[in-house]
This record gives structure tokens, sequence and C-alpha cells, in this order.
RNA sequence: CGGGGUGUAGCUCAGCUUGGCAGAGCGCUUGGUUUGGGACCAAGAGGCCGGCGGUUCGAGUCCGCCCACCCCGACCA
């Protein structure tokens, strides 16, 4: 491609509203155009990186043995329903109606359809296993679209979905899966961490998520540098500090005037945290859940909400909690009656904890369960954080932001069986089929590509997924010398199967070295005036700061050499 | 949905306090001079000042409503 013929246009200065660089340098590199909240063009340049990820992660699905097709974006609500999913996707589905008033959706993902079309395609057992695919574009209505293409309303998914006769058989489906996703990443040069994922409410068991470390991610992220153990926060399970057991003391009034807080209780009575306990309450389906947790640590929601198997889980109201009976700030589950109540087990860890008396400004000494009070469930509902204890090796943990780009799922029969994907086995048994599904999020791995390989000049792209693997600068190249030399050297490249973007336009060297620089193609070549006499042309890697001299004659080989660094 | 912020040229932003001809830099067009890290000279084009309403002789500026976009939060009383 000639630069003079490229559309998308460089800019000296981000847009104001672009935050997170990877927003910015699209933007500036003219790779990408913003037309609405979370609504993206996907321009030239853009579109090059994009599809060379794609292209990627067909191969590799292709290899694992995976089918792809495409299905429907615009489905009908009905089918919604009856998976129970339109209920549990709620506001983020978008729905429209027909000339004939039929209630339709666009489609956030696909088990339905797919489940369906398994179901018309497959009777036996012999069907099975089968792995399906496509690359589709999946809509959205995202509560806060943010962070430029991390997290966007309408965006280009590899959906795919495993269906097997048994568990041994969706085991060996997600560990292709597992594999195929390990080759993907590696492969476009991103080193993504896989870490356990929370599986949600809908069921199922393993999940695990592939995660690229990047300050502007939204998942916050537990792992172990000792032994390698990773979670995503949300279900990141670790060792809760025991306390030293004292003998039980008897419950015991305080006085606590205004003291509402952990914090504020610890110091007025001059006690550390992990001797209180606080309590948290929620509305859980529009049932109030009054939770209690040891005071130095903090709800894990969505812990909170897979125990409770809710679909709607958030923070009681101000007024729900009055209604209840209960003061905020001074309530504990003692004497408490009429409401689900729920512990973190923290709370077994210590004694002679302090909590509150259910009344205005006063606490009580000394409560102990199970002699004062005894949780309706006590579970793991705890958040874990950075220096928490690893659950396998007790080492601190880690914690680090992560854009996650890739997430494989166990499903289960959940869909089969709501949808009756059933198929019959060898002693004639109608079965449902068991189900997995793996998602990347193309879009957003070229957003977090470019959040974790750039400097101050601009993008670094890993050679797999750049645009054009190699940027020639023609300084001066209405010199009818540099025309012929470059134009040369465009075509014996292309020629031999390179990518190549020739910068062509009558532009000063400074612009073009700095156009270069920020679109980040992985090596740079640059024809001028002052290299022609002596037959040489000057090559530099992106990701390095020298250049070198190197023979017209021979510059192939040394193109090779530099992409392959 | 709650809180905060911003809307003026393609981009970045002044101007608004104290109402009185619509501005700068970058980019763009034309001509000329330049050519190894965002060149220079000259001449130009480009605006519903987010929208609607109000106050006023007069509104980019003051008031009200709405809209769009960005950020934080959807969380521990």
């Amino acid at each position: 491609m000639r630069f003079s013929q490229l559309f998308g246009k460089t800019l000296r200065e981000p847009p104001s509203d672009a935050d997170t660089i990877s927003h910015q340098l699209l933007t500036r590199a003219g790779m990408v155009q913003q037309l609405s909240t979370g609504l993206y063009s996907l321009l030239p340049l853009g579109w090059r990186a994009f599809r060379k990820i794609e292209g990627i992660v067909r191969e590799e699905m292709d290899a694992a043995g995976s089918n792809e097709l495409l299905m429907p974006a615009l489905q009908p609500l009905e089918i919604w329903e009856e998976s129970g999913r339109a209920q549990a996707f709620g506001a983020a589905l978008y729905r429209l109606r027909d000339r004939r008033d039929r209630e339709l959706v666009i489609a956030p993902t696909h088990e339905e359809v797919i489940t369906l079309l398994v179901r018309q395609q497959v009777q036996s057992y012999r069907d099975l296993p089968q792995i399906l695919y496509q690359i589709q574009t999946k809509f959205r209505d995202e509560p806060r679209p943010r962070g430029g293409l991390v997290r966007v309303r309408e965006f280009i998914m590899k959906d795919a979905y495993s269906f097997d006769v048994d568990e041994d058989g969706l085991e060996t489906s997600y560990r292709k899966m597992m594999q195929a996703y390990k080759n993907i990443f590696s492969r476009c040069g991103l080193p993504a961490l896989m870490v356990e994922a929370d599986s949600g409410a809908i069921g199922g068991k393993d999940s695990h998520e592939f995660m690229l470390l990047a300050e502007s991610g939204e998942d916050d992220i537990l792992h172990c540098l000792n032994c390698g153990y990773a979670a995503n926060a949300e279900k990141a399970r670790f060792v809760k500090e025991k306390l030293p057991q004292e003998g039980l003391m008897s419950l015991e009034e305080v006085s606590t005037p205004g003291i509402k807080t952990i914090q504020g209780l610890a110091n007025f009575l001059n006690i550390p945290e992990t001797k209180t306990i606080k309590a948290v309450f929620y509305s859980a389906d529009g049932k109030l859940v009054f939770v209690s947790i040891r005071g130095d640590l903090e709800v894990n929601e969505v812990k909170l909400k897979n125990t409770l198997k809710a679909t709607d889980l958030r923070l009681a109201t101000d007024e729900e909690v009055k209604e209840a009976g209960i003061h905020a700030g001074f309530a504990s589950q003692i004497g408490l009656t009429g409401v689900l109540t729920l512990a973190d087990d923290s709370i077994l860890t210590g004694s002679n904890f302090v909590v509150g008396a259910n009344k205005p400004d006063a606490h009580l000494r000394n409560a102990n369960y199970p002699r004062d009070f005894e949780p309706d469930i006590i579970t793991d509902i705890a958040l874990a954080r950075q220096g928490s204890g690893c659950p396998h090796c007790s080492e601190p943990m880690a914690s680090d932001r992560g854009i996650e780009v890739g997430h494989i799922f166990k499903l289960g029969v959940v869909f089969s069986e709501k949808l009756g994907a059933n198929f019959l086995d060898e002693n004639g048994v109608s079965r449902p089929a068991i189900m997995g599904c793996y998602g990347i999020g193309v879009g957003r791995l070229l957003a977090a590509a470019v959040e974790q390989n750039h400097d101050e000049k601009g993008i670094i792209w890993p050679a797999a997924i750049a645009p054009y693997q190699v940027h020639i600068c023609a300084l001066n190249y209405d010199n009818s010398e540099v025309t012929q030399a470059a134009d040369d050297a465009y075509e014996r490249l292309k020629g031999a199967g390179f990518d190549v973007l020739l910068d062509d336009r009558a532009e000063s060297p400074g612009v073009k070295f700095n156009d270069a620089d920020l679109i980040g193609c992985p090596v740079r070549l640059t024809v001028s005036p002052r290299n022609i006499p002596q037959n040489k042309i000057e090559i530099k890697s992106r990701n390095e700061k020298t250049s070198a001299l190197i023979d017209v004659d021979t510059f192939l080989e040394s193109v090779r050499e530099f992409l392959a660094r």
C-alpha cells in the first residue's frame, strides 16, 4: 500500500475524550474512529491488524478440529425466554420489534441459537463430539462502555461451542480449546495469563479467563508468584488469617456514640479490625439478606450472588434496611429475626468479636459463634486482595489489573436441557448434550495488544499482528532516484510475500519517521538520496533504537531476519 | 441509575468572570523555497459557538430545560 493512497489520517494530538493509551494511539495512528459511545469504525490500518488476529484465531480453531459457521445476529426473543436469559441479561439485551410487532433481540451471544441448531442437526452419539465456532458481531447495551475498544456496545467476537456425550468428553474439548487459546495468544506475541474465573449463577463448573495485564484493565487478578495460582478477584480463594483463640467471655454492651464504621470502631475501642464483625445488607431478588463478615475483610459480591443463587443482587437501600428494623452502623445478627442471615467463614477464625448492639450508639463486646448467633449460611464470601495468602502455598499474592481477552467455560447441560438438544446414546437412551463455550473478543484483543506494546512515540506491534510488516520511508520521493529505489524495494518485498507500506508522500523526513513510529510496523526501511550512491538501504526495528545500513541486493534476507527478532 | 466534568473550525484549545464584528496553534488548499526526527514564506478555504426556549436594543458569553461525550461508582452503612 502506498501511504498517499491510504485512507485515514495520523493526528499529532490525541482527541480529548480518548483516555486510555490504546484509544489514543489507535486514534492518532488513524486506525479507529469513534462514532458514538462504545461504537467504533476500524479504518484500513486498524482493520488490517484486526484481520491478522482474526486469521490466527481462525487457523488455531480449525487446527483444533473446530467447524466454522455463521449464525444470525437477529433472533426471536422467544428463544431467550425459553432459556431464561431474557431476564438474566436484562437491560444489556438490545430488543426491537419488527413490522408485525414480533419481538426480536440483537444477540449478545449465541448459546441459544447454537443449541437449537445442534438439536436439529444432532440425533445420535455418533454425531458427537462437535466444536463449532463463528467470528461475528455481538451487541450488548453495556451499562457503561469505556476504555476505547476495551468495552464497547458492538464488537466482533470469536465464539465457540462444544457438544459432548459426557463429562470426560467435555473435559477433552475444554482442554483442546484451552490449548488453542494458548497457541493463539502466543502466536499474537501477547503473554496472556490464564486465571480461574467465576462461572456465574447460571451453572457450570470450571471456567478460565485469559488476561492481558494492563493498568487500564477492568478486572482485578490475584496471582501467586511462588506457585503460579492465578484467579480473577471475583473467584479468588485465599487463606484467612487465624486469630488466637481466647476463652469465651460474656456479652457486654459498650456505648459507641456516632461510631458507624469499622475503622472508627476499631480506633474508638483500640482493637484491631479483625476483632470486629461487620454487617452488610443486600437485596437478593428483592429479599433482604443480612451478611456478616470479619471487620478487616470485604464482601465478594460475586461469591455472595452465587451462594444465594440470585439473579439480581445489590446493596439494600437505607429505606429497606430501616423497614427491617435494622440500625445501620450498629447492626448485628444477635437477636435479629425474620431475615435471611449469612456469614463469611472468617467469623470462625476468632472469638470475642465486637458487633453492633442493634440499637443506636451501642455495640456489644465478646460476641461468639455459635453461642450468641447462628447464621443460616456460613461459607466463603470474602474478597481476596493484594497480600492475601495463596490458597495453595500460603505465600502473599500479587494483585494486578487485567483486560479479559478470552473466556472458556464448562456449561454442562443448562442450555441443552432447556432447549432440548438431546441425543440417543449407545443404549438408546436420550440424553442432553454436555456443552462448553469459548470466547475471544478480537477487537478488545487489538486494544489490549496496544496497551501492552507501545512507547512514547507510538505503537510497537508484535510482528504477527502488525498492519504491515515493513514500512518504507522514502525521503525526497520526488527525487527520481529515490522514486526508483523505493518503488523497486517495495515491489521486491511485495513479490517476496511481505506486507508493505510505502510512504511516498511529499512530507518532510521528520513527519515520515514520526508517523512510522506512531503506526508501529516492526521493520522500517529508509530510502534516501544519501544512501542510494552506496547501493545501501537503511533498516531499523521498531523496538530498537539503532539502525543499520544493508546492501540493496540482499536486503530481503535482512528484512526476514529483522522480522524474526 | 447516582456523582463529577466537557461541548467554540477536521484536531488541540482560548474567548464566557464584566453581553457589543468569531479567535490561535496544528491540519487543509494554492504558489514558491526547503528535505535525515513533526521546515519556511506568501495568499486562502473552513463555524447553527451541542440543541430548544428565555432575559436583553443586542447572547458564544446571563438564566432554564434538553441532548451528546468523557471520567468515577454501580460496592461495606
